[in-house]
DNA sequence: ACAATTATTGTAATGATTACAAATTTATAA
DNA sequence: TTATAAATTTGTAATCATTACAATAATTGT
């Protein structure tokens, strides 16, 4: 599907710019930034600004387009929403890294009479590569 | 056990801005951030300086007492290391819920040969009170 | 007591994010 | 089309948590 068409579905309206964020967060698996974003739009769109690329990714969030990765950084990072997966953030090389989350859709047993809507695992350690240096 | 004896097992000093440090994070179940243990402390100890908490907390995390609790805000929350549980937060109220965890260490396929030294679990929804607002 | 180490403090800098108003673009109606 | 309204984009300035760093104070070992 296009991209107009998944923002459209979203409810959000197709405009070239935030097409533009849309296909930077698809193409990119490296959780970008705000900064990564507009760095990597601003050649193409000399005029962007910086306070777009957080507006625009606040409405994708907000329309669960995307979701925040939260991770042991101080700034945002950024995902498609959709297909949720689990993050492992290594210590050594900070390097994050992707898994399926396995549906086990288990709620905690506290929280069973609320209404869940998102859900974030983070696994924190070393990774296979650093542990072998 | 004392506060000390627990900070000294931890290779901690204790001194006794450490103490009442490690005391606040253990009567409190709030989550509290940097402000909040500042704020609570600083009345009995009129010298207390922002950046002692921020020292101390970091301490705390590195020797694994404490850990950051990732909420969807933007400052870093503290809690005590030791008894792993799951937290939800309430888009609506803000309120931050506890609930053990289940100890399922099914680690994803994916990070099957890294080393996990811990886990952060956040739940994002609504809390049953705002359920019946 | 003295020197060395450690702990604590205060100020200034950093850096991500937000507030907000101006400018631009797009949609709607006369 | 032209005018008017609405939505989008932009730029600057402010906010706020965190960090850097040097100075001071306290503690430890000799």
């Amino acid at each position: 599907m296009s991209s107009a068409a998944i923002l459209t579905q979203h409810g959000i309206k197709p405009s070239l710019t935030r097409m533009m964020i849309y296909d930077c967060l698809k193409s990119s698996n490296a959780h970008p930034n705000v900064e990564d974003i507009y760095r990597q739009l601003v050649g193409q769109i000399p005029t962007l600004s910086k306070t777009t690329v957080y507006n625009t990714l606040h409405l994708f969030t907000e329309k669960q387009l995307a979701r925040v990765v939260m991770l042991k950084d101080q700034e945002n990072r950024y995902d498609l929403a959709g297909h949720p997966h689990a993050h492992f953030q290594c210590l050594v090389c900070h390097h994050v890294y992707d898994s399926e989350i396995q549906e086990n859709t288990d709620i905690p047993s506290g929280f069973q009479s609320f209404k869940v809507q998102d859900r974030s695992v983070l696994y924190i350690g070393t990774c296979a590569y650093c542990l072998n240096q």
